[in-house]
DNA sequence: TATGAATGAGTCTTCATTCAT
DNA sequence: GATGAATGAAGACTCATTCAT
């Protein structure tokens, strides 16, 4: 899986097998055992590059974080490329709310923040960061509302396994913006 | 803390032990000694009552449902007593989402269910519940967008430790509402 | 399953549970909790009746021994009855043998002597038991051989799960007679 | 005990004392931390090297197994070395169950097969080997008879922590040939 | 007399971590 | 630099036995 002799790309290759257990399995248990088979490695690699379990999670964590930044990134140039309205950012929403396998792996990261406090700052990054793309376009007071609304479906689309229909995202999202 | 010898009250004893890790940890995470320390019985009692971890688990989940459901049923009961409207849903639900610690304890279990397809039912069950509650006064497209909304609001107040202002609760729900 | 009231009748019970465990099972892998289902009887009558375990597996083992005897006894009174002669021991022994149910139990008490010490009476008691009756008959050595034989027999029926076939068992008797 | 940094002898250690304990007991009732304190390691080093106590149990009868057939092997080529007769049958057979150790080895997994089905095959082998090597001097029915009666022959010396007479031995099996 | 509550010892197993090689 | 051997702590679970009731 990793060439020899190639330390960065095995300490990379060990942080998102990392990664991927956390998201596929919701849940931090993350074993030096697990992640050295998930990455190809030996298991004396997962303590020879990470000096406790702890500090190995928290490379994961972090990749994870950025991948969500890069996710709010995307969707919101996606908003602005169509131009902002209640029906683009239904139709964008929509869209990544039908992805479900994104939905998940995201929600993994987010909903540990709601209850594992080191790893808040992930959540309220997320957060933060839709208000402050928002917040341009329709200031502070409605961009809350609105993130808040987003932060909903997200929770309604993991539970049921399906987003809201578009019409209704649009129908609420209007609403909120009047 | 328990009496000897009276077999009730020690499970009870140890289930609430258990609940309140649960809440406390945000995390389904039961260890039997732990519960034992925290309900202060000897280790062997929380083997002897529950015939495997997850039973007891189970029971304490139970235990957290049916305190769920209950909030759910006081908070509704009291918005139709004030009268339903938009002042009154935004005063019930800051009221609340100020209890922090009420919010933490929900939010427990609440926030499992994304992650454990087992405790999904429990999420699921506020939810609709908060829909059936309120379909009748708005039809069933609000309701679902408000309960999206309300559940957005409470992710919220657990992250940030405090909820939104009341004003600004009241002023996205009215937007829903019209 | 016993009439409440009847103590001897209970520790009766007790006693057939955990002989039936015993040959059930082919091992001396008795728990309380395990008698006490089989018996229908509460866990702490098992205790009650019984100071030990061990105890109690003594009853049990006694209780198989003396069923062991019977068995012996039943059998060379059929020999007897029909005649001493090769064909007769053969045509019993072969009966026996194709009781597979009845070798197995037999059997548990019997090995468990081969390798249990403090069994090892009750296997002596059979091979004993069985010269004895046959050299009125044949003489102390040829009564030797025969027991010797028919056990090898028996373990045989026990392994295959089924016995040799009568023809041979008669011949091989027939020859040891000579 | 072991060198350290041996894995390979380590292992092998392991397995011999718990084949070791198989036969002392003459029940394979293995714990792993007798097994550790018989080949004087660790704890640990039974459950590293041994995936689960199954695995570890079933490398020490496959040890035991390949014992008795090299066994069984030894005593064959005795016979043959020596000519085939009753007589040197009896011979070889009376200087086998006068080692009572070995004896006593060897039937710790020979009875073990009478009650513990995954154990029926090793038992099976011997029996089968035994009248695969006799039946081309005496024909099949001839050499069944003959292993029934020497496992018969080897109950009893395990019984009775000795053999039949060397003298009874040759006239029984002289018999089972005629 | 009878029983179920009670508990600590012991079982298998997993694993983070250390360290010899 | 790299790795697999090594180990003890901790986890879930079972159970003989004790004992209050």
């Amino acid at each position: 899986m990793t060439t020899r002799r190639d330390p960065e790309a095995r300490r990379q290759a060990i942080v998102e097998a990392a990664a991927a257990l956390i998201t596929d399995a919701g849940v931090i248990d993350l074993t030096h055992r697990r992640v050295a088979e998930r990455a190809g490695v030996p298991l004396g690699a997962t303590t020879y590059y990470f000096a406790s379990l702890d500090e190995l999670s928290a490379a994961a964590i972090e990749l994870l974080g950025g991948q969500m930044d890069a996710e709010l990134e995307e969707l919101t140039d996606l908003v602005i490329e169509r131009g902002f309205s209640a029906a683009v950012l239904a139709d964008v929403l929509h869209e990544y709310l039908s992805n479900h396998e994104q939905v998940s792996a995201d929600s993994a990261l987010y909903f540990a923040g709601a209850t594992n406090p080191q790893l808040r700052a992930y959540s309220l990054r997320w957060f933060d960061g839709l208000v402050a793309r928002l917040e341009g376009y329709v200031g502070a007071e409605k961009a809350r509302a609105l993130a808040v609304f987003v932060d909903g479906a997200f929770v309604h689309a993991m539970l049921h396994e399906e987003p809201l229909p578009r019409a209704e995202l649009e129908a609420a999202i209007a609403g909120l913006l009047r």
